[in-house]
DNA sequence: TTGATCTATATCGGGCCAATATAGACTGCG
DNA sequence: CGCAGTCTATATTGGCCCGATATAGATCAA
């Protein structure tokens, strides 16, 4: 999902800056599904006003930073809905801890352990931001993205929780 | 993780040409953890030998395209062991369908349907290759990885089956 | 025999992230 | 009261990386 739709989505559901916008992919129940920097909001904003898709409206606020507040148009309200209609693009699942895990063998026990201990507390805040996004109205289709989520972190913590003793106990038989 | 790094844990492994990285993040136990193209992977080799991290050998095949064979160094062999030492990444869960999901009040009821079975298939395959990947013979630490893959795709999967019915029930309604 | 697929290396444009710069407003603490 | 830290807000830059493309001989099936 390049950064372009991602503003248009979120703009579908309100006006907002671009710092706006970040927030929410960072805050919102986003967050766990897409992901977006102001290196690539600002110009997606910039192109997209180009192209029609979105207009801005500068709020010079006396005393404070101006502020430019974007909307969506109806042009790309339907550019929106014409790239959902697409082809979407590959999920992108990069995930550096299940990469060193396979390197368990190099690393010594308590490293180990620490990795396993940081990527549960990790997985627990996940999963705590999803039950409290899960909580909130949304419409059925916030609701089964944020189940989707939740049922995936939930597997993952329960496997951390019951299998990572086999990994302290290989890393404790090559200690011996 | 950077591709240098995952260059560098694969020729841990076994020596290997650029081509047979590539080949081993696409089809080796490394598939659903890390990525890298070609793009990212020459440049990356390149650099790991101008730093010591990495040799290589040309095979100058008669008739075949030559072959350059990468090992890993001792100087490497730190390298990684270090990086895995130090912070790791964050995960990156980029996932267009979950964030398409939240906008299905915006779609037709049969785009929807389409989405939930094709994501449904893809992650039967990922999952099916997981299983083939856990029956092979693997390190400890391979096999927790390939588990929580197991894991986390399991769950997706369930939750797809016993939840699309909710979402093809909204759009049902928006149709009336 | 000819088209497809596989091995193998390499480059380029463009997308994107992380870090950094700037700047006024607000908040809390001593 | 002052001052440090945080928050809102926009913007740029260096560098990493992906996807597409080019090249080229080998192998293999129709």
């Amino acid at each position: 999902m390049d950064v372009r739709t991602i503003c248009l989505g979120i703009l579908t559901r309100a006006d907002a800056t671009g710092y706006e916008i970040k927030k929410r992919v960072e805050e919102g129940g986003y967050r766990h599904f897409v992901e977006a920097s102001f290196g690539s909001i600002y110009p997606a904003l910039d192109k997209l006003t180009k192209d029609g898709l979105v207009s801005v409206r500068a709020e010079v606020q006396e005393k404070k930073p101006n502020r430019k507040v974007y909307s969506i148009t109806k042009a790309g309200r339907s550019a929106f809905i014409a790239a959902l209609m697409g082809p979407l693009p590959q999920d992108c699942h990069r995930w550096p801890f299940a990469f060193a895990m396979k390197f368990a063998d190099l690393l010594p026990e308590q490293r180990i352990a620490q990795m396993l201990d940081a990527y549960t507390a990790q997985t627990e805040n996940t999963l705590t931001q999803l039950q409290q996004a899960g909580a909130k109205p949304q419409s059925r289709g916030e609701h089964f993205a944020t189940g989707l989520g939740r049922a995936a972190y939930g597997a993952i913590l329960d496997y951390l929780r019951e299998h990572r003793v086999e990994l302290e106990v290989q890393t404790a038989e090559a200690a011996e």
